[in-house]
DNA sequence: CGGGTGATGACAGAGACTGTCATCGCTATG
DNA sequence: CATAGCGATGACAGTCTCTGTCATCACCCG
């Protein structure tokens, strides 16, 4: 408990977020209650569900992933081939994630161990994927080629970031993303 | 309403499941309770759980994808590319989904309108890649070549699923798996 | 015909989420 | 400095999902 802080403490929906983060670590995301959460917060339940539409939702609330992609990817000439944008675009949040290491590992350790939290990372990464294709086509690439290789980029994050979460040695994250992106590359080619 | 029937009525889930179909297409998922559902099956809120986990899963219970794509998969030969072999089960997966293709799109209809069931559709489409990588790897595919070929797949499937059911000219199912595959293969070639 | 087994009903209860209204702290304005 | 407005919060009641528990019912087996 942080302590009992009247109204109008600065940040609520961070103290919310940062509550919620140590109680699912400690008791599990079932074994916790929004009240609970509220509590520890110096809040009520009911602003909690001012600041996150559900109990799940405290956990991706702040997701920077999608602004960095898709900015990236508007940055970047529309010359080369949309797979080597999203390339480029992969590599660059990347890079960004990286630097929250220790917040992601823990983050992940609470999804993996609940189904109702993996459907809501599931359908974050689709909506990342259609913003992703919703940028390619911006550069004039056509359906339904755009939204495909969206959603391979996609793949490719997601299996090269299982691996940087999980290995215990700091392997490079972007340099996963390229070498995910080569075996698609092959795997497609037919081999 | 079906009519009281006793305890006993033969196929309490099946008509569970066609409660819940036409309820939630006449009055929306969320307007619709479980105890609804139940009545109009005959039977009460608490066998309704009995036969699903939740209230979503009433949609998502019977789902002969799996076993198909997974049997075909191991059903072909070993020396093809896996890209291939994969090609080969969404094709025939996908004919296998063309003969109830109004019950598909009455079930997407719903799925369509409510971020909820997208949420388990995801989940579950994640379950089939999971399950087509764990295929792959028992025909000799290493990781991370297995996944990604498995992602791959049911991306072609979801993008070529979206067109088929939402054309209103009846399209060839498989077909249209074909035409994607061979789509993102251009895309990944880096064009 | 009695016992076993599995499916169902009845009931109570926790917890997620919503609607509504009162209250609080800050700020602009005179 | 008073006060009115405004956004954030609290308080409270209520609905619905989902679970645990126990009784009851239909069927099958010997």
């Amino acid at each position: 408990m942080i302590g009992d802080m009247g109204r109008w403490e600065p940040n609520a929906r961070g103290r919310l977020e940062q509550a919620a983060l140590d109680l699912f670590s400690e008791r599990g995301f079932d074994a916790t209650t929004v009240k609970e959460i509220a509590e520890r917060a110096g809040l009520t339940e009911r602003t909690f569900f001012r600041h996150f539409a559900d109990k799940r939702e405290v956990l991706f609330g702040s997701s920077p992933l999608q602004e960095s992609l898709v900015t990236a990817l508007d940055a970047g000439p529309d010359t080369v081939a949309p797979i080597d944008a999203i390339a480029v675009a992969l590599r660059v949040t990347a890079d960004l994630l990286q630097e929250r290491r220790e917040l992601a590992r823990r983050r992940q350790a609470i999804i993996d161990a609940h189904t109702e939290l993996q459907e809501r990372e599931l359908i974050k990464l689709a909506s990342l994927s259609s913003a992703l294709a919703d940028a390619l086509r911006r550069r004039g690439v056509a359906e339904p080629a755009a939204s495909l290789a969206a959603e391979a980029g996609i793949a490719v994050f997601k299996i090269a970031f299982v691996r940087w979460v999980n290995e215990s040695n700091r392997q490079d994250l972007p340099e996963l993303v390229q070498d995910a992106l080569d075996e698609l590359k092959a795997v497609t080619a037919g081999k």
